[in-house]
DNA sequence: TAAAAAATTTAGATAAGTCTAAAAAATATA
DNA sequence: TATATTTTTTAGACTTATCTAAATTTTTTA
């Protein structure tokens, strides 16, 4: 078994990973809250575990194994978070951290088992999907707001941005996963947008509309 | 907040705990697996934090507010059970260590929505009294099955000892919580008893029936 | 393309929690 | 009650994960 510090470097490279670029050191550091040399340290360990491919001052890339173990992580984490707002009827804004903690708890059997108690969900309650027990993604496909026009309308879906102060910002304008919104005008000088919800308007800025996924 | 092993510590002094005597630290080494200088470096810690009472060579008990940490983390351990076998329909035999982990997830907040979720129980699965949000334990008159008599009988209601082994012996023998039992006979020899359940008697050894508790 | 800046790694240190071996204190025993 | 035994503590070392400061490599820029 790994421990909690590796675990939590996994999952960050999984989350800082795309298609071509291999992940930075001071990347990591930034995600991580922690310096440099932590990191360069860590990078040596995990990659004696080949969990990472590693090259001195060339960045990492998980391997195989190590991101089945990232997406492990991330399933825990997105099933405890459903079960937090279903179950405990905590908010969307209140689940994050609790659930880095939960993601940690080891058996497998246990995961999959609350997995089933809830009904195999697909989404967490930010709209992440949830991987199944073979670290399968359901991507479904999300446009920003920012990138639609006018009179285009869907359904909101998810968020790029995870943080407490938005997600309260998103539920007090009832701009929160599965409404249906429409965009009705977007200004010209900054980008903001006025959208149609429910029977309302609501004027947001570029960065919410930035930050706000959606499936046409 | 305290450390994981902080809090493990405290936990072992409490259940090492009776009225009387203080806790030494070789009991605490033997319970805790490890060794007794470990113990003894622990301890200096933790009555710096004012947590435990210690002398050195005297042994130690809980302070007011190391008894109140220990029972909290009692509280999540012995509640986590019975979600497991409540909620996710695990066996006795199978919660203990998954809940060792779970126990330290640090929100209160969690735990007493989960509490509620549950509809507040008074017992886990091995029928151990769970603390309540305050740290009040609803302790129950229980008697060992070894201290009764021919012709008593009473409703099995917890186990002294918690190994997977005897609670799947326990089970095998339909001798769980809730079970109705009456003592048929005591052998002399060897104070094996035979115990009449549901419509079955069922031959146990003494060590056994020291393990077994029973409410008359 | 050489110098400057930025990113990364190395070297050496620290804290938590553990260990072994030796010393000291408490308890048991003859 | 002196000695042997057991228990506990102390001293010094190790591992994990972190840090700062210095050195090295890569990238940028003039």
């Amino acid at each position: 078994m790994n421990t909690l510090a590796e675990e939590n470097y996994l999952k960050s490279i999984f989350h800082l990973s795309d298609a071509e670029e291999s992940v930075s050191t001071n990347q990591l550091a930034t995600l991580l809250n922690t310096k440099a040399s932590s990191v360069t340290d860590m990078l040596k360990k995990l990659a004696d575990k080949a969990l990472i491919n590693y090259t001195p001052y060339q960045g990492v890339r998980l391997t195989l194994s190590g991101e089945k173990i990232a997406l492990n992580i991330i399933r825990k984490h997105r099933l405890w978070e459903y079960f937090l707002v279903e179950k405990l009827n905590f908010k969307w804004d209140q689940v994050h951290e609790m659930a880095e903690e939960m993601e940690h708890i080891s058996s497998n059997e246990l995961i999959n088992r609350l997995d089933k108690f809830m009904g195999y969900p697909k989404f967490d309650p930010h709209g992440d999907p949830i991987p199944d027990i073979n670290g399968q993604i359901n991507h479904h496909n999300l446009k920003l707001v920012s990138a639609i026009e006018v009179n285009d309308s869907g359904t909101i879906s998810g968020v790029k941005n995870h943080s407490p102060n938005f997600l309260q910002y998103l539920e007090k304008q009832t701009l929160t996963i599965g409404k249906i919104i429409s965009v009705i005008e977007i200004i010209p000088f900054d980008q903001s947008m006025i959208l149609q919800t429910e029977n309302k308007e609501v004027h947001i800025s570029s960065e919410v509309a930035n930050n706000l996924l959606i499936a046409l």
